[in-house]
DNA sequence: TTTTTGTTAGACAAAAATGTCTAAATAAAA
DNA sequence: TTTTATTTAGACATTTTTGTCTAACAAAAA
């Protein structure tokens, strides 16, 4: 509600959202969260005035965005391959900025997330697998529900980020080199995708 | 550390490990786990002394059954594509019964899980990994890095199942409808690792 | 029956986290 | 310079959660 725009709202905000969606600190207390911010708690409530309106305002935005960048990518013109192959850069830059959010909107979806449904647009993500089963038909990818291979694309793009600590010390890799397999996913997702 | 079993501390591990992997509630108070299990809240700490050390129990349990549960997979005695179907069916069924399970291991791996890497072996891991490469070259799917190939499989196999919540409204289908794709991922999974 | 063990109940202390208030300091705007 | 908005500092109240202690109770074991 400030009349002067000084960054520093936006900078607590960013800070939570780093905290939570990026370091995976689901359970970030303002303290923490004003000291990453570099600011006073109370600045924290002079903006916010609850942590709870915090954590409701990053997740509104959150929630905005990634209806956003879902409807672009899938409403883009573009042929199908093409579309899927930017939808696949789009989402695996996001996720490795952010790898916990989705974790995030999950497990706090019974608190917070009465409203998404509201917010979230099915009429891209409709038509996309409507494009994705006339690719069946065509024979460039194998035939299945066309859900199911949105949910492949989504597991194939989320699941790695997410589990990166587990995963560095299960194939005892480093994070330089989890950052190169990483790096190799688009080409191993389109493989997977797309017939040959 | 009682004499007698009458299963209370076993009821109490259940219940914890049901509100944390199963319903994904994070951060449940002890007040939570112990109405749940119909105790008194002073018999958690009778048999656990503090909230930490019931969260210790549970986590250490639960990645001594995950360990467990990918050797037994992982040595069978078994060609690779059984071994890798029998994988599918283990593990899903442990992801609809725990779906946060890995999410709660990793968001929660910097606090307890030093110990994780004692914990876990990755020989079978990798003897998989190099049957996988075998695969490779006999041509029965496709080449790329085995980590890529085992990473695929649980990407497949788990974020559906963590997204649930999501998906059910992103795709507008019902608990039932969501339940009938969750039968066909078998089917699916290994149609997408296995060339036809 | 007596004893031990498990379990509950309630009161309470301690800690952690949130939220409120006031006063002062800072800095930009008028 | 005066004013206004932003930000900090500190004290403090409130709430939530955890942890401790003691007494009582129930039930099985000795």
């Amino acid at each position: 509600m400030p009349l002067k725009n000084t960054g520093t709202e936006q900078l607590i905000k960013d800070t939570a959202r780093r905290l939570l969606f990026a370091e995976g600190k689901l359970h970030a207390t303002t303290q923490e969260i004003a000291d990453a911010a570099g600011v006073n708690r109370t600045g924290l409530h002079y903006y916010f005035r609850s942590r709870d309106q915090l954590i409701a305002a990053i997740f509104d935005e959150a929630m905005q965005e990634l209806s956003q960048r879902l409807n672009d990518c899938m409403m883009a013109d573009q042929p199908f391959k093409a579309k899927t192959k930017h939808i696949i850069r789009v989402f695996l830059r996001h996720m490795v900025a952010f790898p916990y959010q989705e974790t995030f909107l999950v497990t706090e979806i019974n608190t917070l997330g009465k409203k998404l449904i509201a917010n979230i647009k099915s009429d891209p993500v409709k038509a996309y697998l409507h494009e994705a089963a006339a690719e069946m038909e065509k024979g460039h990818i194998q035939k299945m529900d066309p859900v199911h291979f949105l949910m492949n694309l989504f597991s194939l793009l989320s699941y790695p980020l997410i589990m990166a600590p587990l995963y560095k010390k299960l194939f005892q890799v480093s994070a330089k080199e989890f950052n190169a397999l990483i790096a190799e996913r688009e080409g191993i997702i389109m493989g997977m995708l797309f017939k040959k």
